[in-house]
Parts: C-alpha cells; sequence; structure tokens
DNA sequence: TTTAAATGTTACAAAACTGTAAGGTTAAAT
DNA sequence: ATTTAACCTTACAGTTTTGTAACATTTAAA
C-alpha cells in the first residue's frame, strides 16, 4: 500500500511494484487513513512522511498501537530528525527520496522476509537438536518429543536467553502471568518434567541451576 | 559484540556504546568467532563484513542456522552488492561506513527494541485483539481467553495467511503431520471449537467457510 | 561440619484436552 | 426443487496435563 499524495511519484512507484510482481494500492482518501490501512490489511505500507491532514510519523504511532503492518518510511529531505523519530515509532526501515528504484526493491524484500520470518519464527537449533515453538515439538536425528504448553513456555524462554541467567520469577511470571502464584513447587515440578524429556533424547544437564539464582541454558 | 578488525574502529565503537549506557564487548579471535558469539551470547551484534578468515556474510549465513541474535552489518563500501546480500541473509539493519555515531545509536536501539518484542511478546494483532503465540492468549481490552495447543495452531496459521483461503488439508497436515488423520471431522470439531472462544469476546463469521476450498480469514 | 533455605522427586487426583460417533445443517450442482 | 457431499454441533469418554502435597536432596553460609 502506498500512502503518498504526489500522484505522480505515486504511480511510478505503482508501476515498479507491479513489475515486481507486487500488488500495489494507492491510497486516495487521506482523512480516514487509518480505518483504511487496517481494511486493506496490507502486507506492507510505503508511507510518505508528509501527507495530507495527519502527519505521517502520528500516523504511523497510531498505526502501531493496532497493528505490525511492516512500514517503509518515505523521506523528502534526509533529514536525522525525521529517520529518528521514524525509527523510534516502529518504522521497520526508511528510505529518502530520491530513491534508487532496487534499492527500494531490496528494502521491501529484506522487510517482508524479516517479519514473515519473526511471525513464523518455527524453528530454533539448540545444538544438535530443533525445537519448533510452535508445534512445541524437539526433533533431533529421527526422535520427535513432544512438549506439554508448560515445558514449550519454558523451553522457549530459555533458548531465547541462552547463556543467561532466568530468575525463577521470571518463568513464573510467563508461567502464570501476574495471578499471585499457587505454589512455588509448581514450577520446580514443571522444570522437573522438561530436564526428564531433555534426558530421554541425551540431554542431560542442560538446564543448570544456580541456587539462589535461577536456571540458565548452557 | 563488535566484530570488526580494524582496532581503531572498535575501540572507538566500544567508547560510543559504553558512553550511552551499552556493555560491549570486542572480539579479538576471528579464527572462532561463530562458537565465540554462541558462548557470549550477546544481545546485539555490529559485524563488519570484511573480517578475516571468515567473511561476514557467510558468518552471518551461519549464525542464521543457530541463533535469532540481532545483527547490524557495517559495510565499508556503500555498494549496493553488499547491501543486498547482506539482507538476503538475515541482517536486521546495515550502516555504511563512515557512519554518523547518533544514526548509529537509534539504529541499535530500533533494532532492539524491534527484536525484542518479537522474542518476548510474540503478538500479532488480530483487527482489536492480540495473540500472544508463545502463551496461546487472546487478549482483547481486559479479557483474555486460552487457547488449547490444537486452537492455538490453527490461529496462528490462519493469522500468518489472513485473507488467504488456507485448505482443510494444509490445516490437517499442520496438526496431524503426515500421519494418516484419525478421521476428517476432528479438524471440524477443533474449528468449531475455536469459533466458539473467538465468539465469546465477539468475534463472529471472522472464520469464513469456503465450502469445497477451505477457510478464510478475514 | 552443621544447618536451613532452596530446589528436586514422586505419586495422585482434579481439570483440561481431544478424537469419536451420531445426527443436524448448509450450499453447490444437477 | 432436489439431492448429496461438505461441513457443523453436541455429548461423551479416554487420555493427557497440571497443580498439590509429602518427602528427599542439595548447596551456600555460618
Amino acid at each position: 500500500m502506498i500512502i503518498e499524495d504526489e500522484e505522480l511519484i505515486s504511480s511510478e512507484l505503482s508501476k515498479l511494484l507491479e513489475n515486481n510482481n507486487y500488488e500495489a494500492v494507492i491510497l486516495k482518501d487521506f482523512k480516514n487513513t487509518l480505518n483504511e490501512i487496517l481494511e486493506v490489511s496490507p502486507d506492507l505500507i510505503l508511507l510518505d512522511i508528509n501527507i495530507p491532514f495527519i502527519n505521517g510519523e502520528i500516523l504511523l504511532q497510531n498505526l502501531r498501537k493496532k497493528s505490525n503492518i511492516p512500514v517503509i518510511m518515505v523521506t523528502s529531505i534526509n533529514s536525522e530528525i525525521d529517520e529518528a523519530l521514524s525509527i523510534s515509532y516502529g518504522a521497520d526501515d526508511y528510505i529518502t527520496k530520491p530513491y534508487n528504484p532496487n534499492i527500494l526493491l531490496l528494502r521491501i524484500k529484506a522487510v517482508l522476509k524479516r517479519t514473515k520470518t519473526n511471525y513464523n519464527i518455527n524453528e530454533l537449533t539448540y545444538k544438535e537438536l530443533k525445537f519448533d515453538f510452535q508445534k512445541g515439538i524437539i526433533k533431533k536425528d529421527n526422535i520427535e518429543i513432544e512438549l506439554t504448553k508448560n515445558e514449550m513456555i519454558i523451553f522457549s524462554y530459555l533458548l531465547n536467553h541462552q547463556n543467561k541467567i532466568v530468575t525463577r520469577e521470571e518463568l513464573m511470571t510467563i508461567l502464570w502471568d501476574n495471578s499471585e502464584y499457587i505454589n512455588e513447587n509448581a514450577l520446580t515440578v514443571n522444570i522437573s518434567r522438561l530436564r526428564n524429556k531433555l534426558k530421554e533424547i541425551g540431554y542431560e544437564n542442560v538446564i543448570d541451576t544456580r541456587k539462589g539464582l535461577g536456571y540458565i541454558l548452557s
């Protein structure tokens, strides 16, 4: 979706995109932009900072409360201030006019890839094993082991914090949120169960206890 | 973590970062880079493309098989080819030397922000609701609804294919893999259960049936 | 070396999850 | 308008998941 008031530019952009097998939609009505965006639900937005009625940065800021749709900011001036603001408001990339069409296409491709793989972060490898944390399955060679929901939450948190100490409180928070935890021991039991499953495929002592501090996946 | 062989630059970078309350580690030994990275497990990597022994792009490519640690590529030449390659191998951002320190800091901040939310929250928005697909929870306003594992798998698949028709076979494959499905109806039942939960928070008719084709999340 | 707090293990029962079957509804095609 | 395959709903029972409790073990500090 192209959000740009200079029609010459937007039609040029549209052609460029369609020649490269993207489907382009040009936003015409700038009075109800946010709703239009959410209605169309595009895969990516090219957003000019200078559009009528609403400032592009403010629009981005509002959009980010509602959606993660990737946004590439297009600025007329190569101004550091604009860049700074766009990035902090959640743009996925930015480009300054006049832009090189090839670079623009690359950036679009990159942003789409980045956001798509982030959505699908299906598999993370840990040593020789693969953890599909959409399905909660650990694979090693031909062996597959299913994790339960709790085991999955713990393991993916540990994986994302490899080599860092993860406190018991952190784990309890992500498992049972802010509700006063039913029982301190519930976590210990769940850790124990996860350890047993890891042991089944030959991973003993990978979750290390740091007494008084927490756990660490080494 | 700074991966850069020109010592003048790396020490300058290190100072810049530490003056801005980051903890900087400079990689010295370029012979065992990948293991070093995984050992240290930094929050973010500044990676020069031209480093000894191994090409930065290849390193990035290998790293990405093991980890999602955010990487900002640093290139000496403002070359389009470098840019293209880094992005396609999974860099989260890139910057060309000579860089403006403030811009670098902003990009670091932006990348950290972006990746942090991707790791921890794993939230996707759909209209006014948020789906945390690490925990399998749907939030709307103050209401939280828990999804079961099957519902979670279906919903996140549909979310990742919004406005596209998803066949029943696709869903059966991701749910029960390649095992001959026990019963065609099992899917129908699971869809039905998911729909009921969505209905509870006011989302009726969002999963549309396209008879003979599949389902679509509109 | 002793002690106490922190963490681990096991068995169990309540709760949640999920496939099945039986019968109902829908809509595309004739 | 009728038919029929595709899809939906509900209730049920087997299975899995999960917190609890009771007791065991570990480790840091005194």
